[in-house]
Order: C-alpha cells, then structure tokens, then sequence
DNA sequence: TCTGGTGTGCTATACATATATAACACTAGA
DNA sequence: TCTAGTGTTATATATGTATAGCACACCAGA
C-alpha cells in the first residue's frame, strides 16, 4: 500500500488536521480503499513521533464524519462512505502549500522564477 | 498597488501566519517593493475583521525577521535592507524548501507536474 | 499648539492544540 | 483462559492563538 502520512511541523497547520487531510486525500486518491486497516493509532504516534492522544483525535473526528470506522480491539478502517473531495478543495490545498513554499522562498530572497526553476531540476534529475 | 490579503478561516493555519506569508508572497512576486507601506494594523485588522493585535503580531513577528521596518507614528513599510544571506546557506534552504515542498504535496496525492503547473500560474498572475 | 492617525505596550480572558501519564475495555489468537 | 495488541477515557500541564480593552508614545498636518 502506498499510503504514508506525513507531517509539516512549520506549516502550522494542527497535526490532527494534516492527519485527517492526508487521509482523505489518499481515500479520494483511491490510495486508501473501503475496508481498507489504518495504521494502529500506537503505531502512527510513534512514526510521526507524536502524542497518541493527537492520532485518536484525528481518527475520532473522522469516524464522526463517518469516513472511518473504528473497532475497539480491532482496529481503524476505512469506511465505506468516502469523503466528498471536489476539485476546489482540492486547488485549495495546493494553493496553500504553495503560498507557503513561496513565502518561505522569499524570505531568502528568491523569487517565483527562481524556485520554479529549481523545481524543474529536480524533477529533471528524478 | 494590486496587495490584497485575504484569511481563509477554514484552512486550519493562523491568521497571523496566513498574513505573513501573503506578505511575503507578494514581495517575491514584486507586487510589494522596498520601501512601499502596508496597509496599517487597525485598517488591516477592520477589512479581514480580526483583531488588531493579531496583525500587529505578524507585523512584528516580520520585522523581528527583518523584512518589514516599522516607523511608529508613521506605518509600517517594506524593508530596503533586505537580510544578506550567505550564497550557500542561501543554495542549501531552497534545497530544503524543495524538499519539504515535494514531500508534503506528494503526502497530499499532488505529482511535481501539478505543482510545476501550479506555480506557472502564479508566475503568470505577477 | 492642537488634533487625528499611527505604532506600542500591557492585562485579562477564552479557547485550541499537543504533550505526558495512567488506567480501562475490547478483540483475536495461542 | 491467558496474553498481546487494539482503541478509549481521564487527568494534568504547557503552549499557542485570538479576542477585548485600555493607556501611552510618536508623527504629520492644520
């Protein structure tokens, strides 16, 4: 399964939140199927070297929202209602996280064609 | 000057972050020249309708990083001694930008040609 | 000089976020 | 039945975020 959570801690975006987003993103990516086990909430804490009280909130507000479903003793899984995700929020997300790529960049004092320039030598050399 | 900020309430980061890093946009897009004034903390604070201390901390908060000088009584302007950074350190942090750009879209489903794409638009806005 | 607009400083309050720690309850498998 | 692993709950603590309100200092212009 190419499912991997990551998270930003200088984006300032609370980690249960980029927990709940990464997942939904990857169900809607259909990276993550119905059915499909999460991993442990013991076992993304310690991965992301986060409280588990952190990870249980973010799987707690999904299954509230109805996109998890969580079998005390079991496990977490995905469940069969996937969430809406449309192309807004979608463009959404990618506006965020080049805003702030691009505030960061411009701190060190470059500037949108230097950094798209970079990003095409990376991906060049990938 | 086409300097407009706007706070999305939804997006989970915080306001005064949010400002700080259209701020910064804006300077590496041109759109905020050395020397230009911003809008002033209570006109800011009245037109996204948050309170004036929170832009008065992002205001801060970038002045303390050198970007922006602040002259009371006056306003707060761009600053025209942008920080020197060494050329190294200056090479190593867009690596590092990059790094953390790509491994945070990836997390989110986005290939590097959607993000290319992305910031071609940007480019094209400024 | 006076006045209005500016940034600054401070206190207080409320809420959100994340941590540490410990216990409890349920499930599956040996 | 026992055990390991799972999710759950609770308490306490620290920090971050945003608000409200007030007083003060500085500057430019009338």
């Amino acid at each position: 399964m190419e499912f991997r959570i990551e998270i930003d801690e200088k984006s300032g975006v609370p980690y249960y939140r980029q927990i709940m987003e990464q997942v939904k993103f990857a169900m809607a990516r259909g990276h993550l199927q119905p059915g499909d086990r999460l991993p442990t909430v013991r076992q993304l804490a310690v991965d992301l070297a986060i409280n588990p009280n952190t990870v249980i909130r973010a799987y707690r507000q999904m299954e509230i929202e109805g996109v998890l479903e969580t079998q005390q003793g079991s496990g977490t899984y995905v469940g069969r209602h996937q969430p809406k995700i449309d192309r807004l929020e979608k463009q959404r997300m990618l506006d965020q996280i080049l805003t702030d790529l691009l505030a960061r960049a411009s701190a060190y004092g470059y500037s949108v064609e230097e950094v798209l320039e970079g990003l095409r030598q990376r991906k060049e050399e990938s």
